[in-house]
DNA sequence: CGGCTCCATGTGATTATGTAACATTGTCGC
DNA sequence: GCGACAATGTTACATAATCACATGGAGCCG
């Protein structure tokens, strides 16, 4: 597995974790949510690796930070991450990601390179657009939407012209 | 499970069963592709079924028809009928549906009902919009999308007015 | 025909992903 | 303190997907 730098930009990755994590902080704190020692160690460790984390690499590492072991401790803190809108889910990889716009109003889009697996978020506004029209001319509610495109990133298409 | 009826309005379904068949089977002769028996059966089961079938389901119904019973049978014809476009994944539910509109270009988007589970066929191009933009701007080149809505079927709207 | 190659199929074994159920502990409001 | 409820931990299990390798059939070439 390639993957360590991601998101296709250069961060200052230092100064968006601590933001991120105040941020969440704050959430919780207006909305009587519980940001436990799990949920804020998951959502570091999500904030620090900067890429889709599966589960099960989760719960390794919030295992080695002292947590339970079992399946259910992952999946509970994700739950309460993704939830609140602190992470996504990403489908075609069945791994979760630090959401890149937290507070914002939210319909995810994603672009995740086959190559070295990196996530880019994007904004999308599925109900305009060809979707929403067939939503509307069947009748169908839309409550949630998810929008990953693969391909590859600027960074491997890169090295692909060498 | 409820799911039996499907796709949100009515159809005539041995009709548009057999023109699917039909439609698979030409592209296949004409591609030099083998239509083979498994195959065949996956794609019919699939088009019987008319709602998101899951792999290990399919598996049943091939054994009960007389092909083999480990998971790699299922996952090999699904995975042939998928790459020529004759069905699709849909991620969310980790179960595949036979394609609604074989032969067209092909940028699906689904409609998932969360109540009945069942599932609907819209086209969608992903690549205008906000995340054709967001893809431009960063240089990502985009090779396939996955556009998947879920919310609330019109039938199960009915019922929940009640 | 005989042999070759390629692809498809069958099977056993294993890995990855996700849940159900239930006991225990901790937090908060009263 | 006490009752209600949320969060955690653990056992066990369910579902989804892949690897590796042997077998068998279709088509081609000589």
């Amino acid at each position: 597995m390639p993957n360590d730098p991601v998101g296709f930009e250069k961060h200052d990755h230092g100064a968006c974790i601590t933001e991120a994590m105040a941020t969440a902080e704050a959430h919780c704190r207006a909305h009587g949510l519980r940001f436990t020692p799990v949920r804020r160690k998951a959502l570091g460790l999500l904030l620090q690796a900067h890429r889709a984390v599966g589960a099960y690499e989760m719960l390794d590492r919030l295992r080695d930070a002292g947590f339970g072991s079992q399946p259910p401790v992952a999946y509970r803190a994700l739950e309460f991450l993704v939830a609140n809108g602190f992470a996504h889910k990403i489908e075609r990889l069945n791994a979760f990601i630090a959401c890149a716009h937290p507070g914002a109003s939210h319909s995810p889009a994603f672009m995740i390179c086959r190559i070295c697996q990196s996530v880019a978020e994007a904004q999308s506004s599925p109900a305009r657009g060809a979707l929403g029209e067939a939503a509307r001319a069947t009748g169908f509610t839309i409550e949630r939407t998810v929008v990953e495109a693969t391909g590859i990133c600027p960074g491997c298409a890169d090295k692909a012209d060498t």
